[in-house]
DNA sequence: AATGAAATTAACTTTTTAGTTAAACATAGA
DNA sequence: TCTATGTTTAACTAAAAAGTTAATTTCATT
């Protein structure tokens, strides 16, 4: 281990935290390197431009998102159970990451290429998950326990209240005059009606 | 009507269409002069610079924003009827301007001082919109019509669903080459379905 | 200790884009 | 028609941020 491998890790630090708040039109290559302890040189000699340092942190981020749109499933519990755990560990995953979402939808929107690039990975993560889930559906509805929905709209849902749980969050906390206690308590909340939502959704 | 006010409104426009788009970082005045049909100089000579031309398309957008968030009851109607209604109005809200919730969502993060003008606003409208559900809310739980469910927690679901509809559709429809029939068609599903979610929760 | 490659710095150049200015033009009203 | 005011243009400047370079330092290897 070189020690220019303790900078280089640094510069990606830094540029991850400074890209998913920003966004790439925002980020400076300034900035980045001052969080990072650096002369923003450092920064072009490890990564040359500031579009080849994005592409390092945001291809992690889509594998991210994409992985938080798979879902496995045990197929011996329940139906319902099996959603509520999926929607569930849906919420948790973006609660560990609450701008991923936005920053990958806004930075994928503004770039035609990354767009090409980077749509296929997602869109196959769901359609995978849309397929799995499709299945246990199907045997959930045959076996009467639930009422019919598409599989797209059912994930979309859950994608939908769990993305805007943090979506807004940030500035809900301001809005609100929230303290990190207030936000604790409001994602347990959100999670817990998310999961109803859904649940009721699907109950006879 | 001078001739110049030919002129305002279509940097207006353009500026419009410009910021929606792409944010205040993305926009340049080049191109929203020239989407307008006049040089840049003149963008500066009728707004002086970006951020007053970008600060009267923003506030517009905000109050528009804190109008889709407003909503009037007909207490004559069964309450589920109305909340039908709002959720479907919000929808239709959002689908006539569809990057907006987004737009001013990014725009009031990435800028503090824009939070505190603009956040009172849409808080104000929110709080109304709040207090007049939840009075509906409870004589339908004292009538015995509906689950309990937290007022603040019924709207930002029905806010999620209606958003992220939008928010995602223009990849949506590049990632799985939707024509503009299978957009209308996508829409109108996920207006019904939005609602439908919400209403499940409700019922008993 | 000598060497050389990797790492770092400071100062520089380039590019992009916002913003300015002075001169030309248009037009309504005296 | 003259003039004053508002409008438009082309060419400019200013500022900010990305990116480069050459000189210097660090440090592992011989």
């Amino acid at each position: 281990m070189s020690r220019g491998d303790h900078t280089e890790q640094a510069i990606l630090e830094a540029a991850e935290a400074e890209f998913l708040d920003k966004g790439l039109a925002l980020a400076k290559t300034a900035e980045i390197a001052r969080a990072a302890g650096v002369t923003h040189a450092m920064l072009h000699y490890y990564f040359r431009t500031k579009e080849k340092l994005f592409e390092k942190i945001f291809e992690g981020k889509v594998q991210d998102l994409a992985r938080s749109l798979t879902a496995t499933f045990d197929e011996t519990q329940p139906f319902l159970d099996q959603v509520a755990k999926l929607a569930g560990a849906h919420f948790d995953f973006i609660a560990a990451q609450p701008r991923l979402p936005m920053f990958v939808l806004n930075e994928i929107h503004h770039n035609e290429e990354r767009r090409k690039i980077y749509l296929p990975m997602l869109v196959n993560a769901l359609r995978d998950t849309i397929r799995n889930l499709g299945l246990q559906l199907e045997a959930a509805l045959k076996a009467g326990e639930v009422r019919p929905v598409r599989t797209s709209d059912l994930l979309f849902s859950i994608a939908s209240l769990n993305v805007m749980t943090f979506a807004g969050l940030p500035i809900a906390r301001e809005a609100f005059g929230m303290d990190e206690e207030d936000v604790r308590q409001f994602v347990a909340q959100r999670r817990a009606e998310n999961i109803e939502v859904i649940l009721s959704r699907l109950r006879k």
